[in-house]
DNA sequence: TTTTCGCCTTGACCAAGATCAATTGAATGG
DNA sequence: CCATTCAATTGATCTTGGTCAAGGCGAAAA
């Protein structure tokens, strides 16, 4: 893969949604300490308990959110791709990371330090409307989260979650390609592996759903909410 | 108990810590569309789905914002109590609440409509930031709350939650004394109530811990952590 | 092509915790 | 003061999903 590196750090900036529509001067403000950074297939990018440094913002590639266990095992908290942005919270916060960051196929990031950022931010509330709601969004995928994974039986979160996956809400028809192994979704659902490949097994022998690889076609969205034994 | 009325709510605003240090006309500004409101126990707030009129501020009581579940049951996913505030993150996003809040006390709140906040936080750069902390102290809550509800075992969770309670993180011996009620305790750790009473039970059996209706005293901190059987 | 290494799947087994049911205890109200 | 009601406990049983172990599939490398 090719990974951009030709256009200034204020540049690549100005295309994430986060940071559409400042102005030049503010731009330069924010991306004057910002670093650029490549991280490869399971590199770590900071570990829970460090000390932040800035926000993150992931131009290409993948980065995985998680929280180690008790036996060296980890949860999937939450995985961000290209345009999103990670560790906003812990610059209002002076605390350490709450989780561990990892990517998971070759990486860009930018990370831009704390200091611009909050100047910026105290001259342009436009910014600070987008911040808010970016805090919010994740406050609410959170949210989903936690639901579907507190949602009691295997099949209900899987379902749960083929179901929030769907691109257009209304087909009863659709399909989705999964965004990383099935390990990783297992994580994300609070499964072991073994189980979601039963519970998928299980769908598909009802006729609800086909896998092939990544790929997951729902035959009857319907159906598939209603299932449930 | 007595419920406050005589002071205006720009005065019970400015006591709040997310308000403190407006000036008089920032205050008046914010509280000029506020609702006063009184809820008893049981009472609904919103519910789950419902249209956000805006922010909720808790004055004095206490309320659970809840998940549903499937059948009828909930899950409580935080308790707020005074000073406390919810239904701010979706001020910044047009969607309905991701959950219900009910009151579990008799209950003063205060709701402040999106509007005035909004200009107010356009001005205001110094509120913005306690903003932008506030929704950050509850991402990292919630965070916190995953992590103790995805732990393996029904006594790793509850060690959890009572090393966390502790006021004083240092002290080998300490007492906590519950804000709600087992029941509800057991729905935030994701347990059945059977199963947290059997969990206390069995600390209090291994001289652990000592338990009094609502009160449980620590009695050796790093006896509880270590225990894991 | 063959090898190899991860990822996924499948089967058998087991334990943790949910559920059901019955009882006790505590708090509120007449 | 007793009655009623809700919260908490305790016991017995059963289901779910985790764990261990073995085998298959596919992609990248030799």
């Amino acid at each position: 893969m090719i990974l951009e590196t030709r256009h200034g750090i204020a540049e690549i900036l100005s295309r994430q949604p986060l940071f559409r529509g400042l102005s030049e001067a503010e731009l330069a403000q924010i991306s004057s300490g910002c670093r650029e950074f490549r991280a490869r297939r399971n590199d770590l990018i900071f570990n829970k308990g460090d000390l932040p440094e800035g926000m993150h913002v992931v131009v290409m590639g993948q980065v995985k959110l998680t929280l180690p266990t008790s036996q060296g095992m980890e949860k999937v908290v939450h995985m961000c791709g290209p345009g999103s942005t990670f560790g906003e919270a812990v610059m209002f916060l002076d605390k350490p990371y709450p989780v561990t960051a990892q990517a998971t196929t070759e990486t860009l990031l930018v990370l831009v330090p704390k200091r611009g950022l909050l100047e910026t931010l105290d001259s342009n509330p436009m910014l600070g409307r987008k911040m808010m709601a970016s805090l919010s969004v994740r406050l609410h995928e959170l949210l989903g989260d936690m639901e579907t994974c507190m949602l009691r039986g295997s099949v209900q979160r899987v379902v749960c979650f083929l179901v929030q996956a769907a691109p257009n809400p209304e087909s009863g028809q659709f399909e989705i390609h999964l965004p990383s192994s099935k390990q990783t979704l297992a994580s994300q659902l609070n499964l072991a592996p073994e189980t979601l490949s039963r519970v998928l097994g299980q769908l598909s022998e009802a006729r609800l759903i086909q896998v092939k690889g990544r790929t997951i076609r729902v035959l009857d969205r319907q159906a598939l909410v209603a299932y449930t034994a």
